[in-house]
Order: structure tokens, then sequence, then C-alpha cells
DNA sequence: CGTGAAACATTAGCGGC
DNA sequence: GCCGCTAATGTTTCACG
């Protein structure tokens, strides 16, 4: 980006495009009050320089039959928690497991906190068994399943 | 949806607009060895039936300045937890609230986890004390900070 | 399911403020 | 610098075979 600054029209077009991803550019050009052209050269803008991520379809969980949804926190060895080793080499394995959906080293008195989705509850636990419990670097790990999703958003305020 | 199942071709075009939702028909008939019109077909169904939520542009909160990202879970009062008022009570603020990205009712010990996303430490010290705290439901509260972030999808098995 | 045609959208080049 | 016009090219969409 030339400049390091959104302006009012840049902070519309995301607000605009994070509500739905497929605006069409005409449209979106006439939201924000700008031509086609213009529109789209920012749009190009703010994909090249990050602001834009990706675009993405969100499929519902449950239509697909991943009816459990899972917080699982994660103590790693406390060995190795100091050396760099198991912190990347239990990162890295993560990226490979499909169940989990997200990851995040965090403060407090856990080391990660992963959410997981699954089918039912057998492949949790073969999931929480065969894959978490077997990594070498884990040695607690505590599991709460959500009952009732109340909000989820990807749209944060520009 | 007329019949309840999904056939190959309907999990390859969820697959690609999971990781693509700008795709465009005529792109995505070709990935899925369809020609644009009952590809197109298709997608609204899927759209229909519920399996595609919706379209979105991911955008990089870093990017936009909120920098920190936090779990709370929360714990509601004791005499109210069993009568329902509290719980949607509750549930009906979180959305006004604009932090909170994500909440769910939880089993275990705390009743509801929410991710919240803010600008700094002094933003979410502010949601925390003026917000959450000041809630008649609340009677605890245990926060983590995100320290990085190892992996965050959107996309689902299909 | 695929074809074809009309309507519509995207995008690069250019001139103007 | 950033806007908007134009015009060529590409895409969506729907009636029909």
């Amino acid at each position: 980006m030339s400049q390091n600054e959104l302006d009012r029209t840049d902070r519309r077009i995301l607000a605009e495009l994070q509500r739905n991803g497929r605006l069409s550019n005409q449209d979106l050009a006439e939201k924000v009050s700008l031509s086609p052209s213009p529109c789209l050269r920012r749009v190009r803008r703010l994909e090249e320089a990050g602001y834009i991520r990706n675009y993405v379809a969100l499929v519902d969980p449950e239509k697909v039959g991943l009816k459990l949804m899972a917080y699982v926190s994660i103590r790693l060895n406390k060995v190795l928690r100091s050396s760099h080793a198991s912190m990347s080499d239990f990162a890295r394995d993560v990226q490979h497991w499909p169940e989990v959906v997200e990851c995040y080293a965090m403060s407090g008195d856990m080391d990660y906190l992963l959410r997981v989705q699954v089918e039912d509850l057998a492949r949790f636990s073969s999931f929480a068994m065969d894959k978490l419990m077997q990594h070498p670097a884990v040695v607690d790990m505590r599991s709460s399943f959500t009952l009732q999703r109340i909000k989820e958003i990807t749209e944060i305020p520009v």
C-alpha cells in the first residue's frame, strides 16, 4: 500500500466485503459511492496489501455431519517447553490434523488452545487418544464441548 | 434440497468454494468437470439448503489494529443459571458487543466461552470491566491471551 | 445435463481534475 | 496522486433441447 492509512472509503469496502464476499464490483462501487474502476483498484490494493486475507464460503458444519465441537487446552512437556523444538513440532503436526480448525499459543496455565470440529464423540475420542495423547510433547489435556452456538462472526469492526 | 444427500460433485463444489469464495462459476464448473449451468444450479441449491451459510472476505485483524485476542470463560450466577432468563439475557447482550467474535455455551466448569478481539490491553480492560463484569448474570471470569496464531482455518472437510 | 444468446460485470487505457 | 469514462473482453443466467 502506498500510504499506510485506510481512508473512509477503504473501510467501507472492507465492511461490505466482510458482509458479502461475493458482492460484484459494480454493486460494491455503488454502495461506497464510487464508479467501478477506482473501486476495483482499491479492492486490489487491499488484497495485495494483505488487509483482505482471502475470500471464502462458510459451510455449515452441522449440515455436513460435523456435529461436535470441542475446545481442548494442552500443556506441553515441561523439559521440552523452553526448548523451542517441541513447540514447533507440535505446531507443525497441528497443521496436518483436519479436525483442528483453530490453534493458538496462549498465556496462562495452558500452552495451546485448540478448537476441534468432528462428527461425534467416537471421532473426538480417537482424535484425542490417537493423535493428541500420543504426541510426545503433550503432557496434559482438558476438553470442553460446545453445547450451543451463541455467536460466531468473521466480521470485525473497521 | 430435494434429496438429503450430497454427491461427489456437490462435495467438490463445497471444497472449492471454501478455498476461494470468489471463484467464478465458470472456473468452478471447470474444476468440478461440469458446464456452467448445472454447476450454478448446484451452487444455488447448496446455498438455499443452507450448506453454504454465506460468503465473506476475511480481513486480517492485526492489519486493522486489532492486535489483541483473548479467550474469556464466564460463569453465570448460580441462582439464575437454571432459570433460563439470565442465560438468554447474556446471550442477547453478547450479540451487541462488537469485541466478541465467538461465543459458545460450554460443558465443563465454565458456562460460556468468548473469543474477544480488541485493539490493545486498555480496550480489553474496559471491555472486561465495563461490560462483562457489570453484567448481572456474570459471577466469574477468566481470561487468557493468544500469544501466537498457529492455525486458523474456516475450511472444514467435506 | 448442456447449448446458446442476452444481459451484465470486469478490467485496462486514457484524459481530466 | 486519485477519479471516472469508454470499450473490449469475459461471465452469469435462463429458456429450451
